[in-house]
DNA sequence: GACTATCATTTGCAAACGCAATTATTGTTG
DNA sequence: CAACAATAATTGCGTTTGCAAATGATAGTC
């Protein structure tokens, strides 16, 4: 028997609502949101990224990230600048104002997974965490197969 | 060394995000979205549910889903009715029709989990169900010590 | 039994979001 | 090299979201 409540995808997200939840509380009162968070951690890891990297190292939709980027420079945090050998695409980067933001975060973000994760045996933490990375490549593989049975689906109503 | 792209919360938000995209495509042929799938499924494991109770099992913000659950209504999922011995709660069920239709999602559910975790063995991901479900519970009991962080920044910034 | 506190839901409002269309630039090809 | 296709980012627009305030209803208290 079917339960919502017991499938994976619906653990998965109720976990990952929670703590980006708790998180974003948690950063609140240094005047940045989640998302803003995700982006200056990705460009502390890697810096000088397109916007469309950018995007898929977050998973934030490209439209929305223009506009927080947007806004991300507007308050000095990150630079956005076309480059001159091939102008329709720009370059992100930290600002020193916001590396230094970034840095001072960063240790907030390592004691909350600390504290979230602290009952758990680290190799199953770890197990769990090599499982969800390549589940997640799995499903760029996937992603033609679920578009196909869309189709299937629609061929089928039209007729 | 950090580096955002290996922290437990990275990892699950990315899968979480991914699967959520491809499930509400491979459903909106359907005219539902996914957080009216979440709760036409959660209603079909335990119906008669309140809002404030419907709302911890999907994860989704009881005003958001107050809206979502008028909009449901207003296509006929689910009906919302006072209750007559305590009127300040409300029973939300599905509607027949709203049955037929979450019937007919839950094997494309069930189909799209397989597919999504076919390449790794059933006792790993049985696992990982069961650590989602225990790390869920536990952030319930750190959420005080979070906050005690904040109100220590808070408390120091004003001094 | 009026007054206040508490609980459950809804609503106002501004911000965030996602899709589709648009703009800007570069690459290709006949 | 002109026309067209492809790539990258941005913008228009309607929808969804979340917080805080308001509403509606019940429970406790003196």
């Amino acid at each position: 028997m079917y339960r919502l409540t017991n499938s994976f995808p619906y653990l998965l997200n109720r976990v990952g609502v929670r703590m980006g939840e708790l998180f974003s509380r948690r950063i609140a009162g240094y005047g940045v949101t989640l998302p803003m968070y995700r982006v200056m951690a990705a460009l502390w890891e890697i810096g000088d990224q397109r916007l469309g990297d950018l995007a898929a190292m977050t998973t934030i939709e490209i439209s929305t990230l223009s506009r927080l980027i947007g806004e991300m420079k507007r308050r000095g945090l990150v630079t956005r600048t076309r480059l001159k050998d091939n102008a329709r695409t720009v370059a992100i980067n930290l600002t020193p104002k916001g590396r230094t933001l970034v840095e001072e975060l960063i240790p907030i973000a390592i004691h909350f997974e600390e504290v979230a994760v602290r009952d758990f045996p680290s190799k199953n933490i770890l197990d769990l965490k090599t499982v969800l990375a390549e589940i997640y490549q799995s499903l760029n593989s996937i992603e033609p197969e679920i578009e196909e049975a869309n189709k299937a689906r629609k061929a089928a109503k039209a007729k």
